[in-house]
DNA sequence: TTGTAGGCGTTATCAG
DNA sequence: CTGATAACGCCTACAA
């Protein structure tokens, strides 16, 4: 088995790329041959003889089919698109690795694509998915209800699907699309229940902006739940601010100057707990001797802080196989899928059991 | 303008794909001026009304280029490889972040594939890209040094640059390749010589596990420096254990266990060094009245937690975008180049001056 | 079982 | 400036 160069030539700059033919050649086989000793795709039907030589001429030559060659002569790619804000984030990261652990297992792989925040710039990157030809996109995020966007963004999942793409989303369930769900208002009420048999009578809320979904759902539930159960959340005591650590921080400051401060503080994401937190500790105010904290989304590097934050968890390796599932699946046609990712109360002792 | 559909047939299950010619025939041009008219490329040499009907008749046929026929025709994709341990672990997250932020800037897209923390799957995975023909691929991770591993990988490399890619790692600097390394040595011995300065003389270190790259590097330099600096290190104080949060807990445990407490403990990672602070609570040794803590990372969400941890910060974004950099512009044929990205003491409560 | 040949969607070369 | 037409690398009926 001799080492037969490609005798083809290649513009400057360019590198010679060994192809299926070079190792037909060098196998002493036809292409087809070849493609089938390599690629065995359903019926195996090549002498074992011819297949070693296959196999040997190949490796010799350190061939690798070209992913794209195939994709075009089998009318589609082994890739599935992932669509998120900020990788960065952990809430995105967590489902990002439950997603690619999934293609992994079904031999696809996974084309990252990030908005940077850009909530507008979602239907550019399903744009692009869709010149990729990406078996499948998953699009997580999204957490601003802007009917506009969402216009845009159907319209180019439209055209996505109609090239025969599937689509799931996770965290906001859109209309007519295959959507994980995560289960804000049940996490929320759970822990309204869980603080209230801890013995809290009074809470406050550190309500995030009131346009969020996430946060709207969250706040809400907490509010309702809390008071459903015998508890007391004044209406001056759910503040707003910003989804944001500094959000959080200036929105507990506010809380802690108004009189007849809560008992307990539920900010509606993890990260605005720990801007609560600090805002406390810059006024003085002790967690959780003087006022209890809890938080929501139970980030994975927050875990085993000191003081634990009670907080809602979220599974985002849940979350993102579901979504993987949904997507990878397809959808049959019929109506649209729905996964309810359930939530759980964690807590810890940022709100120890009251006397 | 009519909307012409394409007359083919597709296979069932196929969906109707509209593609050039199909745009070419509705807009009454050439295969040829249509390619032109839409993709323009350097010489954007067709006349303005024929350009036109063009355009719309694209657009009304939502005519989108299929990315891997181009790639084909042109020779080259216009993707990127980002191979990680973990996309869920912030550090290669934020890595991530900065390297899809990068490509997005040139026009790229990434495909990220992990290793599921299985570092004999790199060579895989670097496989994939080549098959995938990515443009660059960045590889980030491999923190533990196994000469074995390094060989195949770089073997599946030296294929993946014949096939003219280019390639830079990330953290595990890599002989002949271009490497964006951090700077742990410095940082650590930043470290020392910051507690010194805040008048800690004795110290103990959670050191990870004696084979672990960076473990080592921060760990020796740490050692090294706060001795040099007039300080004391017992031998018996630097312990071993993993690069887990329970690995620092159980190396806190046994250093607590030892007589001769030292004034401060630190921790080769902030997760550690987490694992170390729960520890402490456990043994109701106080952090920092009864010993200050520190650790290395600077892990992002981590920020603003009480007490606020000590650490050295990596700038996650300088490194992905140092790694882009060098993946992107190619190496140039000459030496691998090499990318330092330092490090920053980052001082906290959990190590107060000592008076 | 193996080979031949046509096609996948674009780009690019080379004549008109 | 525009239009045939040959690649690009591979797969797959269809034939042999």
């Amino acid at each position: 088995m001799t080492d037969v160069l490609p005798a083809r030539r290649y513009p400057p700059g360019m590198v010679a790329r060994v192809t299926l033919s070079d190792v037909a050649r060098a196998a002493g086989v036809s292409l087809a041959t070849a493609s089938r000793a390599l690629n065995g795709s359903s019926n195996r039907t090549v002498q074992p003889a011819l297949r070693e030589r296959v196999l040997a001429a190949a490796e010799s030559l350190r061939y690798t089919p070209d992913a794209n060659a195939q994709a075009m002569a089998r009318g589609a790619t082994s890739s599935v698109g992932l669509i998120v804000h900020d990788i960065a984030d952990p809430y995105f990261s967590g489902i990002a690795a439950a997603v690619t652990r999934a293609a992994d297992r079904v031999g696809l792989h996974v084309t990252l694509a990030s908005t940077q925040h850009q909530p507008d710039r979602e239907h550019e990157l399903v744009a692009l998915m869709r010149r990729l030809r990406t078996r499948a996109v998953i699009i997580a995020g999204g957490r601003m209800a802007d009917p506009e966007r969402e216009a845009r963004l159907r319209d180019a999942l439209g055209d996505l699907m109609a090239a025969g793409a599937s689509v799931a989303v996770v965290g906001q369930p859109l209309e007519g699309i295959d959507s994980v769900v995560i289960d804000n208002p049940g996490g929320a009420a759970a822990l309204a229940g869980a603080l209230l048999e801890r013995g809290y009578t009074t809470a406050g809320v550190l309500g995030g902006p009131p346009e969020h979904q996430t946060a709207r759902a969250r706040r809400e539930s907490f509010v309702d739940a809390f008071r459903a159960g015998g508890g007391t959340v004044g209406e001056e005591h759910v503040v707003h601010g910003l989804f944001t650590w500094e959000g959080g921080a200036s929105a507990m400051e506010a809380l802690l100057g108004r009189p007849d401060r809560p008992q307990v503080v539920f900010a509606v994401n993890d990260v605005m707990a720990l801007g609560a937190l600090s805002a406390a500790r810059a006024l003085g105010v002790r967690v959780p001797d003087d006022v209890a904290v809890a938080g929501f989304d139970d980030i994975v590097t927050l875990r085993d802080v000191v003081p634990g934050l009670t907080t809602v968890r979220i599974p985002l390796d849940e979350a993102g196989e579901a979504a993987a599932e949904l997507a990878l699946d397809g959808m049959g046609g019929g109506e649209a899928r729905r996964r309810l990712v359930r939530t759980e109360v964690v807590l810890r002792e940022s709100t120890p059991p009251r006397a």
